[in-house]
RNA sequence: GGCCCUAUCGUCUAACGGCUAGGACGGAUCCUUCUCAAGGAUCAAAUCAGAGUUCGAUUCUCUGUAGGGUCACCA
């Protein structure tokens, strides 16, 4: 009978904002119980009360929630105290621990606190990804287990909830690796089996360090969400850090995570975070998008008065310039897309092409404009424009010399998009109105 | 410092011990273009060093070097 059923678990401290890093643990944990028809928990370790915030928590819920990562159970550490106590008070009775005597050298510092007898041995073990580990433990001393029967500390902890949780494959950054052999030696004292190790590699940030608050390339988890990344593109950029399938496919989303994730092809050693990897990705994402969904997203990103009949024509202009959702509302607040809603102020020579004589543009814009009359509201579309505006142009000595002073006419600026695409947002009179005025 | 881990283009990575070390991001150049963006094409760019094993080493072994992690009454 399959009674070896896979659970893993994520267990995150709610000790300050969770970083992107975690997410990738998370997501491995996920994968490897999803592929398995496994178990994964999620475990908030919450035993520090000094630093816990239930906010912290509600952070990486949301994260979780919004990537997606459906955990199939979710305890708080802080909730299993009985169960804890129960533990600490067997260890002490088979005399696994021991209440010692401390002289507190810091304020907070207890007088007693309980310590583990250390059996001083070496611990081997086997690890998904770095094959195997051999840790002399006697280094370890009689390390604390919990400063009193209401506090049990971390170690011991961790070691008690996967044992009582059945967890059978514990999937974690390999931060935790030298820290694997004492939990280990608690484990052997409980009688729990040993779980099946995966040490991952670490996420660095641009100076190669472990990553850390104050990090400017790389942000809390959480602001990937509010600058309106997509999450399978977040997803998928975590899961390449790190891990490979080997064939050249870059684009996944999480059922092919799903399928192709194989947690012995993990990399060893740790990867750089890399953002502007993780744009091209997320552009990628976006690409996949239905039509209906980008529409609706870059509305929902645009200023207020910008969401009606004009925003929906610029569009098609907004995504060829944009990375993620949050990359819309910048565009707006940079005044990228004034142009569309008010005609735009400039001074007269900036409409002059090369050395074009005035009169000559100015002619060449009163063609553009009776040429332009004839086209119907209905028929105002980019590429009937572009055909009318080309025909003209084509006759040019140039073309420059009647693009260039009709895109000026439009946008206002030296770099704008093309004006035929300008034109059919704007809309026919508008555009009309515009080059008039330029005239 | 002790212990542990790691090492292929700037970055993420691919390569049963065997083609010219492949792909992607980023960069550069060109094409397309009045400009920007998008798109297309091309190019530059790496096996940390030294020994050993082998007909043959990015791959296996050792040493060195470099980087990282960890050594809490945090997790």
């Amino acid at each position: 009978m399959a009674e070896n059923k896979v659970v893993t678990r994520f267990a995150p401290s709610p000790t300050g904002h969770f970083h992107v890093g975690g997410i990738r643990s998370a997501l491995f944990n996920f994968l490897f119980a999803r592929q398995n028809k496994g178990t994964y928990i999620l475990r908030s370790e919450d035993t520090d009360k000094e630093r816990s915030k239930r906010e912290y928590e509600d952070e990486f819920l949301e994260l979780f929630d919004w990537l997606n990562l459906k955990y199939d159970m979710f305890f708080r550490q802080s909730d299993r105290l009985e169960i804890h106590q129960k533990y600490i008070k067997k260890m002490m009775d088979e005399g696994f621990a021991y209440l010692s005597k401390e002289t507190p050298t810091e304020e907070g510092q207890r007088e007693e606190v309980i310590r583990f007898k250390n059996p001083n041995k070496k611990i081997t073990f086997k690890d998904l990804v770095l094959e195997e580990i051999t840790v002399d433990t006697t280094d370890l001393g009689d390390f604390i287990i919990a400063r009193d029967i209401n506090e049990p500390l971390y170690h011991l902890t961790v070691v008690i909830d996967d044992f009582e949780m059945g967890v059978t494959h514990v999937i974690r950054g390999q931060e935790h690796a030298p820290n694997t052999a004492r939990q280990i030696l608690i484990q052997e004292a409980i009688g729990a089996p040993r779980p099946i190790y995966a040490h991952l590699p670490l996420i660095l940030n641009k100076e190669r360090a472990k990553l850390s608050k104050r990090d400017e390339s790389v942000l809390p988890a959480i602001e990937y969400k509010k600058l309106g990344y997509l999450p399978d593109a977040l997803l998928n950029f975590m899961a390449l850090n790190g891990w490979n399938p080997g064939g050249e496919q870059e684009i996944f989303n999480l059922p092919e995570l799903v399928e192709k994730f194989d947690i012995s092809k993990v990399q060893k050693g740790g990867g750089i975070f890399n953002p502007e990897k993780l744009d091209w990705l997320n552009k990628e994402h976006i690409k996949l998008l239905p039509k209906e969904e980008i529409e609706k997203n870059i509305l929902e990103w645009l200023p207020e008065n910008m969401q009606n009949e004009i925003g929906k024509k610029m569009v098609p202009v907004i995504l060829e310039r944009i990375n993620k959702w949050g990359d819309v509302k910048e565009m707006a607040e940079r005044g990228e897309l004034d142009l569309y809603f008010h005609p735009p102020q400039f001074s007269k020579e900036k409409l002059i092409f090369k050395n074009v004589p005035a009169e000559k543009i100015k002619e060449n814009l009163k063609l553009a404009i009776s040429e332009l009359e004839k086209l119907d509201e209905k028929n105002f579309t980019v590429e009937n424009i572009k055909d009318t505006l080309m025909k003209i142009a084509d006759k040019l000595e140039s073309r420059g010399e009647l693009l260039h002073p009709v895109r000026f006419a439009l946008s206002g600026k030296d770099q704008s998009p093309d004006p035929f695409t300008i034109a059919s947002i704007i809309g026919k009179n508008e555009t009309l109105s515009r080059l008039q005025k330029a005239i």
